[in-house]
DNA sequence: TTGTAAGCGTTATCAC
DNA sequence: GTGATAACGCTTACAA
């Protein structure tokens, strides 16, 4: 019942160093460290006094000191433009756990979509030797990239790319989710279709509006500029595009949003002008939030695991740290459409 | 143009060290020391030299090898059930954001909701000496909670409490919040209110319906035990407990769901069973979720800034690391009616 | 004002 | 098999 850690004495007692348990066994400290790190041969007998006295002293080797000497951290450091948002939470969450289990630990740090605090945080990890890095890009350049991490550090991208830049990295079938989008309007009978894109500083949102021109061209229909905004990836954002395209002379008679929380600005600026959708306006997202079911009308959209991207990550670069950067591999996460009524059909159960 | 970070020699340069620093302006390492930490008096001569070699060659001190000798790391530890809940990714956020201004790093790790994952976790963070702790905790007694940290390491507990441990601790306003769900319903002329709890394990669940409780009782109703549900914090216990109150002999004409997860999951039921809410039954939810206003029909609840409580609780951490942990300090964050359509009243815009 | 030396807790390279 | 000894990169008495 008495708790272990505190002595009767007035001192509080020092946790235990490598140096106590080899004292206590009457050893060298590079014999215990041998004996707790089962590395060369060693009698029996004194590896299971080392041990016994490890367990007896509660000994816990100090990761700190281990990192300096051997220059490991097993630490990976995750850096994303928003924690807060759904799908970087989740991919945080594969990648830990994935991580975890893989024995690392990540240090996070969020760069609140600016370069330049991406810039920091990827100093702050380097300088903090972090083995890997996994990162969620707000648009750093490759030389800037670098020149912060000197290349030395395994990286696997995720969600967004840096050119041809780290060890590996994970994206959505950006194109392809576009595609089935777009087609599916079109089997709707959709003439005009407006894309409200996200930032186009990032490859997560310029491949989809690559994506859309491509497919909205190679469908023959043409495309007029107007029908096109960008910008961050708000839900205010949503909602300002959304009203400009309803104020235009002929305005859209659908609308696809690259980003769950642009379909919802989208959804409360219909709301409060009372457009009646799917029949004034349709709507599609790429990106099916979990509540998509429960809005109203419940909201046609390209779904993935978001945090598949991050264990996809996460695992390519625990290949990088430990069999050293092989070939640069890039992983593509399916998306899957999922037809409810924003757009015309009817709820599946 | 060149990476400054790449030599041209076969040898790959590695970074320069306090000792590289010292040496290039000829004085020792402790002298290079003082002047880059602005410690102790010294010729401003020689300061500058210090300061204009550092640049120089790019000096990046190691955090590693500062925090063995100082038994400082500047990292904090923060542990939640499930990263990828909108309520932890926010609070994290939060925290982060406050932590990062202050200097210091964090930490993560997922407990999964285990009681053993999370004495794990604060193992391993203890191992590595952080210098604090901010735990939402997935309901670790006391005495564990002692036996693992030593109650060396000051730890500020939010969402949910640990006795009287820790040297602060944030929570929300449970009782109010209940409260004011209460009455509204009670304004609304509900007799028969059922509650959809969370998990026991945790006081912001059995607060929760500690309150409940009370509340019903001070307003003279009766309350059966068949209209308490109590189970896991998901949209799948949400819908099961809603599932078995629809079956009663008298089933509740209001539900009173303790998170919005649980509302999600009473909302989808309701619809797989075209229950026409709010007028067979009324829904309240302790929780706003952030599309609550886009729901069908939009989400009556109280509401809160969850990025507040992971804020004010690393404000109070970094004070107990700073100043030493003196009084030990609770906060509530306080919460908010949000009436929508849901309780049988009208949106307000 | 500056340098010397010890030490933080490990692991790695040698001898013995 | 096991033990000195020397790092890893930094800070901090204490001495000069």
């Amino acid at each position: 019942l008495r708790n272990r850690l505190t002595t009767d004495e007035s001192t509080r007692r020092r946790a235990a160093t490598l140096a106590d348990v080899a004292a206590s066994v009457g050893v060298s400290a590079s014999t215990a460290s041998r004996a707790l790190n089962g590395r060369g041969e060693m009698s029996p007998a004194t590896r299971a006094a080392v041990l016994e006295a490890a367990e007896r002293l509660g000994f816990r080797p100090s990761p700190l000191a281990r990192s300096l000497r051997t220059r490991r951290t097993h630490t990976v450091g995750f850096v994303v433009p928003d924690v807060a948002s759904p799908f970087y939470a989740a991919a945080l969450k594969g990648a830990q756990s994935l991580l975890q289990t893989a024995g690392y630990r990540v240090m996070l740090m969020d760069s609140e979509q600016s370069v330049q605090s991406e810039m920091d945080a990827l100093q702050t990890l380097v300088d903090h030797q972090v083995d890997g890095l996994l990162v969620a890009t707000a648009g750093i350049g490759v030389q800037d990239f670098a020149d912060v991490t000197g290349d030395d550090t395994p990286c696997v991208f995720f969600d967004s790319l840096v050119d041809g830049a780290g060890a590996g990295a994970v994206t959505l079938e950006n194109a392809a989710g576009i595609d089935v989008l777009v087609d599916h309007l079109h089997e709707h009978g959709h003439e005009r279709i407006a894309l409200i894109a996200g930032s186009q500083q990032e490859t997560s949102g310029s491949e989809r509006l690559d994506a859309f021109v491509a497919a909205i061209r190679r469908a023959g229909r043409n495309l007029p500029g107007e029908l096109i905004c960008a910008g961050p990836w708000t839900q205010a954002a949503g909602a300002e595009a959304t009203r400009a395209l309803l104020e235009l002379d002929s305005p859209p008679t659908a609308i696809l949003a690259c980003s769950a929380e642009l379909a919802l600005g989208c959804l409360s600026v219909c709301r409060d002008l009372d457009v009646e959708l799917p029949d004034e306006l349709a709507l599609v997202s790429f990106d099916d939030p979990y509540f998509g079911a429960l809005l109203e009308p419940s909201l046609t959209a390209v779904g993935y695991d978001p945090s598949e991207v991050g264990r996809a990550a996460a695992g390519l670069l625990v290949e990088a740290m430990e069999n050293g950067e092989g070939e640069r591999r890039e992983v593509r996460v399916p998306v899957a459409l999922v037809r409810r009524r924003s757009c015309g059909c009817e709820d599946t159960p």
